[in-house]
This record gives C-alpha cells, structure tokens and sequence, in this order.
DNA sequence: GATTCGTGGGA
DNA sequence: TTCCCAAGAAT
C-alpha cells in the first residue's frame, strides 16, 4: 500500500467520534476549527456545543454582541479569536449573504482564518485538496521524512505544506487532511509514541535513526515577562466597579476589577504612595478592609503576580468615568479572565 | 519574522 | 515545581 491507502486505512480503524466530523456545513467547520486552534479536543468541545447551541447558524453569530460571545468563550484563551469569529461572522453576512467563501485564497482573506484554517475549511467543506499543516502534522511529517528544519519558522511552514501538498489525496482530501491530523494526534504523539504499533515503522527515517525524541525541532521560545497586579474589589453600597481592557495587551476586551499595575512587587504602603492610589482616591478616605495572598497567574509569556485588595467606599466618592458600577450579583454577566473569575467566585462566595 | 496573544493537562 | 504543548493567527 502507498502512504495515503495505507493512512486512510488506519483513520478508519482508529478515528474517534467527533461532533464536527462528517459535516460539510462550512459554518460548523469554521467555528469548530477556530475554537481548536492551539486548544485540546477535550478542552473545546464544550465550547463548540454551546456556541453551535447558542448559535446555530453565522447569522445568529452575526447578530450577537460582541460581549455575548466574549462571555461565552471566557475560559478558552486567546480571547482575539472570539472578537475576529464575530467579527467575520459580520463580514460573511454583510458582504456574502451569509455564504462562505469555497476558495483557498479567499477564505484566507477572512479575520482570524489563516493557512491552517483555510486549508480545513476548503478541504472539509468543500473537498479542494488543500492541506492542512498543524501541530499533529508537523511532528509526524518531521519524523517520517526525518526532517529537522525548525517548525516555528516561515521557512520551516512552507516546507512542511508544500510536502503536505504532495501527499494529500486528490481523491478523498477531506479524509486525507483528518486522517493525518488524528494520526498525529493518537499514534505519532509527542512523548513515547508506541512506535511498535505504527504502520509506518518501516519507512520511519527518524525512527531508522533512533531520533523520534528529538523531533520536531522547535527554536527557543521567548522569556517570561513578570507583571505585578494590583486589583481593587471596590464596594460601593450594593455595586462594585469593573472596567474593561481596551488596550493591545492581554485579554483585549474582557472586563476585570480597577487594576493599578506596577513594575516591581510593593508592599501595600508602597502602593497606596504609587501615583495611580493617589489619582484615585485622593479626594475621599477610603476603607482597606482586606488583602489577599499574592496569585501568580501564569500565562504562555507572562508571570501575573496578583493581588487583591478589598476596600470601601461611599456613595458620594468620584471615581473616573471608565469605571463601570454593577449590582455586585451581576459580575457573572461579564466575561473576565480566569484569574479574576476565581477570585470573583471563589473569593468573594466566602463572605 | 520574531513576538505575543490563555488555559489546562500531563510528564 | 517546572516544563512542554495543544486542529494557529496577527502584528
């Protein structure tokens, strides 16, 4: 048997069931692989039953809030996917009727679609031969063929889909591109892969050469960046203040607690001499009632060193107009990062 | 083109 | 504890 035979033949012996397999409807494949990009199948896939629940069809999406489904995707990271997946549900409307693009080259024109993606869709929904190259693709490409060019390269992306491309099956692309992934994902795994059990043990060039654990080579990855975090759960009678990130940083959109952020750790005298305390709370006396234990909160290139600080204030304090006052029992209606939901629901439930 | 965008699970 | 890394994309 030839590559392809042979992997199609082991995807339909081993394929696990999966909601957005065997759907041809380019709306639930779009929306199923941006919820799966650099995410667990485990981790999205109640993700994409609430969004598909929620949303049926793009026109649904269209229409929502772009608050609406920041809330639903709270949790699932990298919260720039969920603005361009509104965003472009807005765009496939608005200029296309609510039908998606079927081109390669076209889809790959759309906010938050790139080569991957594109691949996916056109390849699922449409059956064009394009193949997708993600993670799972990577590593057994990069041993099968006993290549060590760095995947996180441009350079090291074009070799790997122009190979891709080679091998996809122009007969059954949709399956090729699945069955490629999930054998990735099951049997060419990243640490001791069972390679006693794989069908392509004979050809194997980095299993010939004993080097399955050294492939694929990734360059060095960035430092992390420590951050100090000083947030304010302010009460004011039966509300307390939120304020939402409008910046080009992390969690871009979502709400979270007034936050004063600071270069180095301080004590909370320090902090109340810091010149942000100072704007705030200079016309009023304000009550500290608590502090928390410092949170480190740990992101991909990012050490978020956090604490809380619960204080008290009156009706008649003045506070800056982007300061949102909410009934204290609404703060679940926000779609906040992980950090302050924890704190929200496990913090605060105690008092 | 190197960096930056989250979160959670497993070794 | 620390590190890796998972159906990548934007800048």
């Amino acid at each position: 048997m030839d590559f392809t035979a042979t992997l199609l033949a082991w995807y339909d012996e081993n394929k696990r069931s999966l909601p957005w397999r065997n759907s041809r409807n380019p709306y639930e494949i779009w929306l199923s692989e941006v919820i799966l990009q650099q995410t667990r199948v485990e981790q999205g896939l109640p993700y994409y039953e609430r969004f598909l629940k929620n949303f049926p069809t793009v026109f649904d999406l269209a229409k929502a809030d772009e608050d609406t489904v920041l809330k639903l995707w709270q949790g699932l990271g990298y919260y720039s996917r969920a603005r361009n997946l509104h965003h472009t549900a807005k765009i496939v409307v608005q200029d296309f009727g609510g039908i998606f693009p079927n081109t390669y080259e076209d889809l790959l024109k759309l906010k938050g679609i790139g080569s991957y993606t594109a691949a996916a869709i056109s390849s699922f929904a449409y059956h064009h031969p394009n193949a997708v190259v993600d993670g799972n693709v990577f590593r057994f490409l990069s041993r099968y063929f006993g290549i060590y060019t760095p995947i996180n390269t441009g350079i090291g992306k074009k070799e790997f889909e122009s190979i891709a491309n080679t091998l996809i099956s122009h007969k059954f692309p949709a399956d090729f591109n699945q069955a490629i992934m999930e054998f990735g994902s099951i049997q060419c795994k990243p640490n001791r892969p069972d390679c006693g059990a794989c069908v392509f043990v004979a050809e194997c060039i980095a299993y010939r050469d004993n080097v399955i654990h050294l492939l694929p080579v990734k360059g060095k990855k960035s430092a992390i960046k420590d951050r100090y975090f000083y947030y304010l759960y302010i009460e004011k009678g039966k509300e307390m203040a939120l304020h939402k990130r409008t910046d080009n940083d992390i969690w871009k959109s979502l709400y979270e607690l007034p936050l004063i952020e600071l270069d180095s750790a301080v004590s909370m005298e320090d902090l109340q001499e810091s010149d942000e305390w100072k704007r705030l709370f200079h016309r009023t006396k304000i009550v500290v009632q608590s502090c928390s234990e410092k949170i480190i909160h740990k992101l991909s290139h990012q050490a978020i060193h956090a604490v809380f600080i619960h204080l008290v204030v009156k009706k008649s304090d003045v506070f800056p107009s982007d300061f949102i006052w909410i009934k204290k029992e609404y703060h679940h209606t926000f779609a906040v990062p992980r950090l302050i939901e924890n704190f929200l629901i496990h913090r605060l439930a105690k008092r």
